[in-house]
RNA sequence: GGGAGCAUAGCUCAGUUGGGAGAGCAUCUGCCUUACAAGCAGAGGGUCAUAGGUUCGAGCCCUGUUGUUCCCACCA
């Protein structure tokens, strides 16, 4: 007994069911079967305290679809879920938890207790967003979902971090580095963002000793000056080059520091005399490196002066500012204020603008792992979709700075790096304790953690079992195809290729499938202050996932950005509801003793049954195609348009004919064919909308238990009928040309026209009349007899023309006005295509095929001229 | 300063090997035609930003220009 669909469509009502029975079944799983290929993607692993927005939404649909597809044609798939244990946001919600609840810090608690409950917190919260994946159906295997501080990641850490050391690869230094006064911690370039801001050029005098005069500096940043161990003029500028070798009182401060000369300072720019602070800018740590300059931090980790800013310590950067400017005003050493805007560094987190500092930090050595990382993608081993995302991966590659992976964290891998307070040895090991080598004292860890996106790019092969060798990553690493969104390239992609093929020897993925971001329905980025966040769940709860995942997955290019609108949802979820009812339809149609719906042998099948499979045939072609060159939104508006316009609007209407004659051999046909297209149009559907799929073919007599583990159709090359199709195509001009000539003569659709008759322009349409007059009668046009009287209006349509009463007609004169237009319209065509076809330039080097369907255009705008002619003729 | 994207119907966008431009929504007309009004049948609406070039032929390839968005670098 088959299951009934219900009246209306309401996912709400069997999505979550059906997802249920998917994972008790353990469809989602691998298949053990090693004949068959393999096919597996590793989840951009969401922040473990974090919720379900549109930009996940969209990545992971993306992945399903191509999941479910590749499952769906025969490959062992395995999608590894997960989620990463996002050091700095993870630990300002705690801490922020912590200071609203209980008015405490973490120095309050404590480094041990304070991890104690970030664990406590992930274990809450960090099954959160694993569920909201699954309400949008995702086909994870979620028996084997990681964690980035899990067991296993933890040892892959380790694992990588005393490689990259004993390779020489990580060491510690005090370069410069971005600090974040705000999270305490220091950060890497790329957790860095520059935004604009207005600010101003404080000129001030500093006093060259010994003299009665002084340089004028400029600068954007007046509090950084007591932290200044030099000047810098260009030796080359005849302006300012005399100054080199003198000496500057710094004031306030009253320090004496030099003046050098460095090509750095751009001539004629300013008054060509620049402070040099090298503990607080990176270009002033450079040039500090150049002539040996002593580095002065003047501030504290939360951006405070410290004891260097004499009467100023203990000010925020900002307040020491304006009282320093007020000061040096009072002094006489401001010279003028210029307002002047530039470019600010922030921290991505929490946007509080970094301090350049120089504390001591660990660094991952970039420049022998940025190479092999920009062969494989040169070189095409590692493809980005759409292509123009490599040129944006290898201008990075090229620049990249040594990374700086060490975090004033506590929430993350802590750095495998132990000292001896003793003698001051440091080792670097794997063990969780050690002694000292010199002294054997026992040595105490390194305090700093590693950045979140170092453990990230071990993902591909951490989550597969590494550093041990196992089965699955021998099986399934590299990874097929990499999803993500163009964010975070920089991130995660370009670290994940370095890493792998460092660790692996191979790239962790071949083909790196970009996609933009989702933005509201005015173009604006979806952000918590904006409060514009369209919440993806409760899309799913009013419209289904299916409809979300249709209006993600549709209507944008790859890479592009993508506006979600109600109007798009709304639109998803009507396609849904369209397929639910064409369903509907063909369930009411069907024999319930029944059971075996296999697709009728083909002398059984009518011109429009033969039609429908062609389509339906061309369709799995061009879906299965555009699927593998990864335009899935081109995919899907093929399935949406066959399904729309070719099954619902035209084969199920032209069915009805026959399916009227209940338990005739044509309605058997028809009813056959019927269900064996829905059926192959639910399973190319499916990777996009698996629920209302699934629900449906549950209802419909199935081979396979579910359509998740059914074959996804391919082309058939016993289903090509090219010239019945042709045939039908042309029968359903001549039906659109009859509706719509009804419709302009304003004749009420419930008035049947009595006659029809047709006359074919083309001998290759003989054949189509007595078909055409089923048709026209399935389509709301009653045929009761040929008709050759004169007093009938005819309908040229471009391969016939059809006659009908004159009583039909209202209008006459507006007709020979519209008959006229068509003249017209046809002579221009048949003008142009005879230019084109006397050109001689065409003729010669288009190819024959073009010129064929030329000449073939030509033929037939020349006959329906002739018919058009005749028609006018008999208006009078 | 360097690089990239975008500019196509009123709106949002498709258009991948160059052969007279499509969808959804909106608008207009007529329909409860027994799967569906979340629907059906019609209709209107585009010098494909702009100026050149290549080509028999350009929305698509090349160059310049304009507008717009973004990324990278960061002149203190």
């Amino acid at each position: 007994m088959r299951k009934e669909l219900a009246k209306t469509y309401s996912p709400s009502e069997f999505e979550k069911r059906i997802y249920e029975n998917w994972c008790e079944k353990n469809y989602f799983a691998p298949d053990a079967d090693e004949k068959k290929p393999s096919f597996s993607i590793v989840i951009p692993p969401p922040n473990v305290t974090g919720h379900l927005h549109m930009g996940h939404a969209l990545d992971e649909t993306l992945q399903d679809i191509l999941v479910r597809t590749k499952r769906m044609q025969g490959y062992s798939t395995l999608w590894i879920p997960g989620t990463d244990h996002a050091g700095i946001a993870t630990q300002i919600k705690v801490e922020e938890n912590l200071r609203v609840n209980e008015g405490l810090s973490r120095h309050d608690l404590g480094r041990e207790k304070f991890l104690e409950r970030v664990w406590a917190w992930k274990n809450q919260y960090g099954s959160r967003i694993i569920n909201q994946l699954k309400t949008l159906g995702a086909s994870c295997d979620w028996n084997h979902e990681r964690f980035t501080m899990d067991e296993g990641c933890s040892k892959a850490v380790k694992e990588v971090f005393v490689n990259l050391y004993n390779k020489g690869l990580i060491y510690r230094g005090n370069r410069i580095i971005n600090w974040c006064p705000h999270c305490t911690t220091a950060l890497s370039d790329a957790e860095v963002e520059y935004s604009e801001q207005a600010g101003s050029f404080w000129h001030i005098k500093y006093p060259i000793k010994g003299e009665d005069g002084f340089v004028e500096i400029a600068t954007t940043r007046p509090e950084t000056m007591f932290g200044d161990t030099a000047v810098a003029v260009n030796p080359n500028d005849e302006n300012t080059k005399h100054l080199i070798g003198k000496t500057l009182i710094l004031p306030i401060v009253n320090r004496e520091i030099p003046v050098v000369g460095d090509e750095y300072v751009e001539i004629g720019f300013g008054s060509g005399c620049v402070k040099i602070t090298p503990a607080h800018d990176p270009n002033d740590f450079e040039v500090g490196l150049r002539h040996n300059l002593p580095i002065i931090r003047v501030m504290n980790d939360d951006a405070t002066l410290n004891s260097y800013a004499c009467q100023f310590e203990g000010m925020d950067r900002y307040a020491c500012r304006k009282a320093l400017v007020e000061e040096l005003d009072r002094q006489g050493l401001l010279i003028k204020v210029v307002p002047h805007s530039h470019n600010v560094g922030t921290c991505y987190r929490c946007k509080t603008v970094v301090e350049p500092l120089t504390p001591n930090q660990w660094f991952v050595k970039m420049e022998p792992l940025a190479k092999p990382a920009l062969e494989v993608v040169r070189d095409g081993r590692v493809k980005f979709e759409p292509e123009r995302f490599s040129k944006i991966y290898i201008n990075w590659m090229e620049n990249v700075h040594d990374w700086c992976i060490s975090r004033q964290l506590w929430w993350g891998h802590r750095i495998p790096a132990f000292y001896c307070d003793e003698c001051g040895e440091m080792v670097v090991t794997k063990e969780s304790e050690t002694f000292c080598p010199k002294c054997g004292k026992k040595m105490r860890q390194e305090d700093d953690v590693l950045d979140t996106w170092f453990s990230s790019a071990l993902w591909p092969f951490s989550t597969m079992g590494w550093p041990e060798k196992t089965e699955e990553l021998n099986r399934y690493y590299p990874t097929s195809v990499l999803v993500t969104g163009y964010d975070i390239i920089f991130f995660w992609v370009a670290r994940m290729v370095f890493s792998g093929l460092e660790h692996m020897g191979k790239e962790p993925f071949s083909t790196v499938f970009i996609h933009g971001l989702v933005r509201d329905s005015q173009g604006r980025k979806m952000s918590k202050s904006l409060g514009n966040g369209i919440d993806p769940l409760e899309i799913i709860e009013k419209y289904g996932a299916d409809a979300l995942r249709f209006a993600l997955a549709t209507g944008n290019a790859p890479g592009n950005d993508m506006r979600f609108s109600d109007e798009k949802i709304e639109a998803a979820r009507n396609f849904a509801n369209k397929l639910w009812n064409a369903s509907r339809f063909v369930l009411m149609n069907l024999d319930e003793s029944d059971e075996d719906y296999a697709l009728p042998s083909l002398d059984k099948l009518s011109a429009e049954d033969k039609w429908v499979l062609d389509k339906l045939n061309n369709l799995s072609r061009t879906v299965n195609s555009s699927i593998d060159n990864y335009e899935l939104g081109v995919a899907l508006s093929e399935i949406y348009d066959f399904t729309w316009d070719i099954l619902c609007d035209w084969y199920i209407e032209l069915c009805k004919a026959r399916l009227a004659d209940k338990g005739s051999e044509a309605a058997h046909t028809a009813a056959h064919v019927l269900v064996y297209v829905l059926t192959q149009t639910l399973k190319l559907l499916h990777p996009y909308m698996p629920f209302i799929t699934e629900e449906i073919y549950q209802s419909l007599p199935h081979a396979d238990e579910s359509i998740m583990i059914s074959a996804y159709p391919k082309f058939d090359e016993n289903l090509v009928f090219t010239r019945d199709a042709a045939e039908m195509e042309r029968v359903i001009g001549a039906i659109k040309a009859i509706r719509a000539r009804r419709a302009e003569m304003n004749v009420a659709p419930s008035r049947k026209a009595k006659l029809y008759m047709i006359t074919p322009h083309r001998d290759t349409f003989a054949g189509a009349e007595q078909f055409f007059i089923r048709l026209a009668s399935a389509s709301g046009i009653e045929f009761v007899d040929t008709y050759a009287s004169d007093d009938a209006v005819s309908i040229v349509t471009d391969s016939a023309t059809v006659f009908i009463p004159l009583s039909d007609m209202i209008d006459f004169e507006k007709e020979r006005v519209r008959l006229l237009g068509e003249i017209k319209k046809n002579d221009g065509e048949i003008e142009r295509i005879e230019k084109k076809l006397s050109n001689e330039g065409f003729v010669s080097k288009a190819p024959a095929q073009v010129i064929e369907g030329e000449r073939a255009k030509l033929e037939k705008y020349r006959a329906t001229k002739t018919a058009l002619a005749e028609a006018l003729a008999k208006l009078g």
